[in-house]
DNA sequence: CAGTGAGCGAGCTTCCGCTTGACTT
C-alpha cells in the first residue's frame, strides 16, 4: 500500500486532517517556518563567520543570496520530517496558500530531500470534501512566490540589521528598527505630539427639555440663537483653543448660556419640521485576527496576547477555527450551521433568504484561511461548553458564536426622527433648536450582536430614543433649558486594538504578528501601557525623530504599501528580486540606496541634538528635555531633573517642567539621621542611585545603593547602614583596613593598597582575619580578575603553547599574541589541542592597542583626572582663572600631561593615593570652592578660627559648616593632584 | 543629575513572519 505524507504548517491542523484521510495517509506538520537567516552571531555557522556579509546573513556581493540555517530549536523535528520524508512514496506539501505558506513548503522541499514524488496542495477550510478535493488537485511550488517571500524576507532583514546599529550609536544600545514597529512606534509618537501641541477650548450650549401639550416630555438641543449657528467642537483649532478662522458661529460662554436659558424658560417652541425616515443596518463581517483583538479588547478588556492566547486555546481545542486570518469568508459548511442556528434560535424571521458573503477585503490580505468561526458543521451553543472551557476561552468562544451567527441574521430596521422646533426668547432672539429620535422596529442581527458591547439587549435599548409624536406646526414648551459646558479634547491616544486596526488598515503587520509587534514596541522601551492606552516613550520620541529626519522614506506610513506592490510584480514574475535588493540596499538604478544612506548618517547624524526632544510647549523656555544614559531629564543651564516615568509626555507643560526643575530627580525624604538631625534623602544621580544626608549642597555624607537595592523601597535603617560606609575594619601592620564602596563596587583599602570584594554585603562583615587574608593575595586575583593561573595548556611542536584562562568575560585561549573568547557551545571542559589551535587560528585577535604605549596610555589617565574633574574643579578654573590671572596654574593644563607621561606607563607608580596636601600647596586652588567655602577655609586654615566660630557669620549650622570644610578640602585636593 | 581606588583578551545587541511547547516566575 503506497504511503503518502501530508505536512502542513499547524499541529492542531494535522491531527483535524488525520481524521479525515484514511489509511496510507500520515499527516504532519511544520510547525511553522523550519528555517531562517541567523538570528544572531552565534547562529551562524564557523565557516561563513569571517565573512563580511555574515552579520546580516544575505550575501551582499552574491546576489543577495540568503544563508539559511534550521534553527536549534527546530534541528529535531526537521531530523524527524526527514525520517518520515525518505520513507515515504509520496509527499504532499499542504503548507498554507500564502507567500509565507509557499515558502515553507520550498523549505521543507530543500531540506527534507523527500526520495518518492513531492506535490503542493491548498485548502483554504478544514473539511472532509475541501480536503480531498485539494488532494485531487494537486499543483506545483509557485517559485515566484517563493521569490517575493525571500524578497520580503531580505528586505526586512537588511532594514532591521542595518538601521538598528545607527541608534545604538546615536541614541542608545539595544534598540531596534524595523519596517514594521518604526512605523507603529512613530504612529504613537505622531499621536502624543499632537496631544502635545494641544490647546483646549471651551464651549457652551443648552440642554432644553420640551414638554407637548399633551404633556410629554423630550429632549432638544439649541442649534442656531439669532440665525447663527453655535459652536461645536469640530469648529475649534485645536492648536490655539480658539475658533478657526472664518468660522461663522457663535461661541456661548457660561454666562451667556445660563443667561440664554433663563431667557427660554417656559416660552413656547412652535414645530417646524417632523420628519421620519427608515433605515437599515447590516451585521458586520465575521472575525479575522484584527478584529477578533478589537472586540476583545472592548468587550472584554483583554489586551491582544491574551485574546491570542485564549484563541490558540480554542483552536487546538478544536472549538474554533484558525485564530490567524485576514479573511471574512465562511465556508459553506459554517453558513449553514450559522443559518441553522438562527432558525432555532430566534426563529425565520431573523433567517434572511439568501445566505451573507463578506467579501470586503483587508489591504494586502492573504486569505489562507476562513474567517476565525466555531469549528465544525454544527455550531455548539457557549451554554453547552459551560464547564468544558477556561473563563477566558470561554468567553472568547461566546464572543466568536455571537459574531458569526449575527453575520448571518437579517438587517435591522428602524425609523429615524428629526424635529426641529423654533421660538423667541424673552429678550428678542429667534432660536432654533432640533430633537431626534430612533425606534427599532427589527432588531434583527442586532438581537445576537452589537458591535462593542457586552449585553445586546441592553445595547438595544439604549439604541432607542423616543420621541413623542409630534406634527408640523405643533407648539411645545422649553419648560427647562439647561446649560452644558463643554470642552474640546484632544485625539486619543491609541490602544493595543486601535493601532492594530491601524497598521492593518495601512496594510503593515500580519495576523500572526499584530499581538507580538505591541509587545516588540513595550519591550525596547517605545512604549508603555497606561490603562488601556499606549504611550510613547522620550527614547521613542528620540528614535522616531531620528528616523524621520535621516531615514524618512522608511518610516512613510505607505512604505509597506509600495514594498507589498513590488513583492506582487517579484510574485507574478514582472519583477526580479535581486534587482530591487540591489536598488533597495545599494542604490543602484536610482533606487533608495539604504547601506550608503546608513554609512553617510553615521557620520552626519550628531546624537546630542538626536537626544534632545521638541516639546513645544517648552519652547523659548530654556527649559530643554534630553533622552540621556539613565533615562530621560529636563535641563536649564546647570540644572537637571529626572523626569519621572509617571509623567506622560503630554502632561510636561512649563509649569511641570518649572516644579520638577525646582525638586530635582524625584528625591524621596526617607527620614532623619539620629546623628545629625539632617534628612536622609534617596537620589537618582548622574552615577546611579544613592542617598545622602542634609539637603545642603555639598550633603554631609552620601553613599551609592548596592545593586540589590531599590531606590523606591529603600528603607531609612538601609540607608543609614549604607551611609555607615566606609567601615573600620581593624588595624593590620599598623594601619588601618577600611571597607569602602566605590565606583568599581565593594573594595578594601589599607593604605595605598587595595582589594575588591566580590559581594557588596561583604563591606558590613568581612572581619580583620579575612582582610588580611586577601591583602596577602596578589592584588587582581580571585573573582573576575584577569592574570589568573591558566585553566588548560596546550603545546605544539610547531607553534607557541595555547593556554585556557578565565576572564572577565569567561574563559578564552591566549597564545600571548592573541586571544579568542570561547562561545556558547564550546565547552571549556573537553577543549583539547586541535580545538584550541583552530579557535584561536580562526578568531584570535590582536589585543586593542593603547597605541603608543607610553604616551598614549600617560595621556589617557591625565584625561580621565581632568575628565573626573571637569564637571566642578577644571570648569571653573578656566573660566575663573583665565580671567583672574592669565599666565597662572590654570594657563598650565598641559604641561602637566607631559609630565604625567614620564613614569612608566600604568604600573603601581601610577594614581598615587598621596596623604593630603598641605596648605600652601593648596592655597593656589581656592579659586575652585564657592565664595562661600573660599571664606571658610580662609578662615580656618589661613587665619585658624575654630569652624564654631565661624559658622554663624557664614549663616549655617556647625554641621553644615563641618561638612563644607571637609568638602572644599576635598575639592582643594583634587585640583591639586590634577595639575 | 554625587564622588571614592585598580586594571583588564570583548563581543553582542537588532528585523518580520510562520508555528508550538519548554522553560521559569
Amino acid at each position: 500500500m503506497p504511503n503518502t505524507l501530508i505536512i502542513v504548517e499547524s499541529p492542531a491542523k494535522a491531527k483535524t486532517i488525520a481524521k479525515y484521510l484514511g489509511k496510507g495517509y500520515t499527516v504532519e506538520s511544520s510547525i511553522g517556518h523550519i528555517r531562517d537567516l541567523p538570528r544572531s552571531a552565534a547562529e551562524i555557522p564557523e565557516k561563513y563567520k569571517r565573512e563580511a556579509w555574515a552579520r546580516l546573513g544575505l550575501n551582499i556581493e552574491d546576489d543577495f543570496k540568503p544563508l539559511y540555517i534550521v534553527s536549534p530549536d527546530k534541528k529535531a523535528h526537521v531530523a524527524h520530517l526527514r525520517k518520515l520524508a525518505q520513507q515515504a512514496d509520496e509527499v504532499i506539501l499542504a503548507t498554507d496558500d500564502d507567500r509565507e505558506g509557499e515558502s515553507i513548503a520550498w523549505h521543507l522541499f530543500q531540506e527534507l530531500k523527500p526520495k518518492g514524488s513531492v506535490k503542493r496542495m491548498v485548502f483554504h477550510e478544514i473539511t472532509k470534501d475541501a480536503i480531498q478535493a485539494a488532494i485531487a488537485h494537486p499543483r506545483q511550488i509557485d517559485s515566484n512566490l517563493v521569490e517575493a517571500q525571500e524578497t520580503r524576507r531580505a528586505l526586512d532583514r537588511l532594514y532591521g540589521y542595518e538601521v538598528s546599529p545607527v541608534l545604538w550609536r546615536k541614541v542608545a544600545p539595544k534598540l531596534s528598527a524595523g519596517r514594521v514597529q518604526s512605523v507603529a512606534t512613530r504612529l504613537l509618537v505622531e499621536r502624543e505630539r499632537e496631544r502635545m501641541r494641544f490647546v483646549p477650548g471651551e464651549w457652551w450650549d443648552l440642554d432644553v427639555t420640551c414638554v407637548t401639550g399633551a404633556g410629554e416630555p423630550f429632549p432638544a438641543r439649541l442649534l442656531e440663537v439669532g440665525g447663527v449657528r453655535l459652536a461645536q467642537g469640530r469648529d475649534f483649532d485645536p492648536l490655539t483653543g480658539q475658533l478657526r478662522a472664518g468660522a461663522e458661529v457663535l461661541r456661548l460662554g457660561e454666562e451667556a448660556a445660563r443667561a440664554l436659558a433663563e431667557a427660554l424658560r417656559e416660552q413656547p417652541l412652535t414645530v417646524l419640521s417632523a420628519e421620519e425616515k427608515p433605515f437599515t443596518q447590516k451585521p458586520y463581517a465575521p472575525f479575522i485576527t484584527s478584529t477578533l483583538q478589537q472586540e476583545g479588547s472592548r468587550k472584554l478588556g483583554f489586551g491582544a496576547q491574551r485574546t491570542m492566547r485564549a484563541a490558540q486555546k480554542l483552536y487546538e481545542g478544536g472549538f474554533i477555527t484558525y485564530m490567524r486570518t485576514d479573511s471574512t469568508t465562511l465556508s459553506t459548511e459554517a453558513i449553514s450551521a450559522a443559518r441553522a442556528q438562527v432558525k432555532s434560535l430566534y426563529g425565520e424571521a431573523y433567517l434572511p433568504a439568501q445566505p451573507r458573503s463578506y467579501t470586503k477585503k483587508a489591504k494586502n490580505a492573504q486569505e489562507a484561511h476562513e474567517a476565525v468561526r466555531p469549528a465544525g458543521n454544527a455550531f455548539r451553543t457557549p451554554e453547552t461548553l459551560k464547564g468544558e472551557l477556561g473563563s477566558d476561552e470561554w468567553k472568547l468562544y461566546d464572543l466568536i458564536w455571537k459574531r458569526t451567527v449575527a453575520s448571518q441574521m437579517a438587517d435591522a430596521r428602524g425609523r429615524r426622527m428629526q424635529v426641529r422646533l423654533g421660538g423667541q426668547s424673552t429678550d428678542n432672539r429667534e432660536v432654533l433648536l432640533s430633537a431626534s429620535g430612533r425606534s427599532i422596529d427589527f432588531p434583527g442581527f442586532l438581537r445576537a450582536y452589537v458591535e462593542g458591547r457586552d449585553d445586546p439587549q441592553a445595547a438595544l435599548e439604549d439604541r432607542e430614543t423616543l420621541l413623542p409624536p409630534l406634527r408640523e406646526g405643533e407648539q411645545v414648551t422649553a419648560a427647562d433649558p439647561e446649560p452644558s459646558g463643554h470642552e474640546t479634547q484632544p485625539p486619543a491616544r491609541y490602544t493595543e486594538a486601535s493601532l492594530v486596526q491601524t497598521l492593518e488598515g495601512a496594510g503593515i503587520g500580519r495576523p500572526s504578528t499584530y499581538a507580538s509587534i505591541i509587545g516588540t514596541i513595550q519591550d525596547r522601551g517605545y512604549a508603555a501601557k497606561k490603562g488601556q492606552a499606549l504611550v510613547p516613550t522620550w527614547t521613542a520620541f528620540a528614535t522616531s525623530a531620528l528616523l524621520e529626519h535621516h531615514f524618512g522614506r522608511l518610516v512613510d506610513y505607505d512604505f509597506t504599501a509600495r514594498m507589498e506592490e513590488d513583492l506582487d510584480d517579484i510574485a507574478g514574475g514582472r519583477q526580479q528580486r535581486g534587482p530591487y535588493l540591489r536598488s533597495f540596499f545599494l542604490g543602484e538604478e536610482g533606487g533608495m540606496g539604504l547601506r550608503p544612506l546608513v554609512e553617510t548618517q553615521m557620520e552626519n547624524i550628531d546624537p546630542r541634538s538626536i537626544a534632545t526632544i521638541q516639546v513645544p510647549k517648552l519652547e523659548g523656555s530654556g527649559v530643554e528635555v534630553r533622552v540621556g544614559k539613565y533615562g530621560p531629564y529636563l535641563t536649564r543651564g546647570e540644572a537637571k531633573a529626572t523626569i519621572p516615568e509617571e509623567v506622560t509626555p503630554d502632561e510636561l507643560t512649563l509649569e511641570k517642567a518649572e516644579e520638577l526643575l525646582s525638586r530635582p530627580s524625584g528625591d524621596r525624604v526617607l527620614g532623619e539621621d539620629p546623628g545629625s538631625g539632617l534628612p536622609v534623602i534617596a537620589k537618582a544621580g548622574r552615577f546611579g542611585p544613592y542617598v545622602q544626608i542634609g539637603e545642603e549642597n555639598p550633603p554631609l555624607r552620601t553613599a551609592s545603593l548596592f545593586p540589590s537595592d531599590d531606590l523606591g523601597t529603600l528603607s531609612l535603617d538601609r540607608a543609614l547602614k549604607l551611609l555607615s560606609l566606609p567601615r573600620l575594619v581593624g588595624v593590620s601592620e599598623g594601619e588601618e583596613i577600611w571597607a569602602h564602596n566605590g565606583k568599581f563596587g565593594p573594595y578594601l583599602k589599607r593604605g595605598n593598597d587595595s582589594r575588591s570584594l566580590t559581594i557588596p554585603e561583604q563591606l558590613f562583615t568581612v572581619s580583620l582575619l579575612e582582610a588580611e587574608a586577601l591583602f596577602m593575595q596578589p592584588r587582581f586575583r580571585g573573582g573576575r580578575g584577569a592574570a589568573s593561573a591558566p585553566l588548560a595548556s596546550f603545546e605544539y611542536p610547531d607553534r607557541a603553547p595555547i593556554t585556557l584562562k578565565s576572564g572577565r568575560f569567561g574563559p578564552y585561549l591566549t597564545d600571548g599574541e592573541r586571544n579568542a573568547t570561547l562561545r556558547k557551545g564550546e565547552d571549556q571542559g573537553s577543549l583539547n589541542e586541535v580545538d584550541a589551535r583552530n579557535i584561536l587560528e580562526e578568531r584570535g585577535k590582536e589585543p586593542k592597542k593603547k597605541e603608543a604605549k607610553g604616551r598614549r596610555g600617560a595621556a589617557k589617565v591625565a584625561g580621565a583626572a581632568v575628565k573626573g574633574t571637569r564637571s566642578t574643579a577644571a570648569s571653573k578654573t578656566t573660566a575663573t582663572g583665565a580671567r583672574k590671572a592669565p599666565g597662572k596654574p590654570a594657563r598650565k593644563a598641559s604641561a602637566p600631561k607631559t609630565k604625567a607621561a614620564a613614569p612608566k606607563a600604568a604600573g603601581k607608580t601610577a594614581a598615587p593615593k598621596a596623604s593630603p596636601l598641605a596648605w600652601a600647596q593648596l592655597r593656589p586652588y581656592l579659586e575652585v570652592l564657592s565664595p562661600q567655602e573660599r571664606e571658610l577655609v580662609m578662615a580656618t586654615r589661613e587665619r585658624g578660627e575654630k569652624v564654631e566660630a565661624v559658622a554663624p557669620n557664614l549663616g549655617l549650622d556647625v554641621k553644615q559648616a563641618k561638612g563644607m570644610a571637609l568638602q572644599a578640602s576635598k575639592k582643594l585636593n583634587q585640583a591639586a593632584r590634577s595639575r
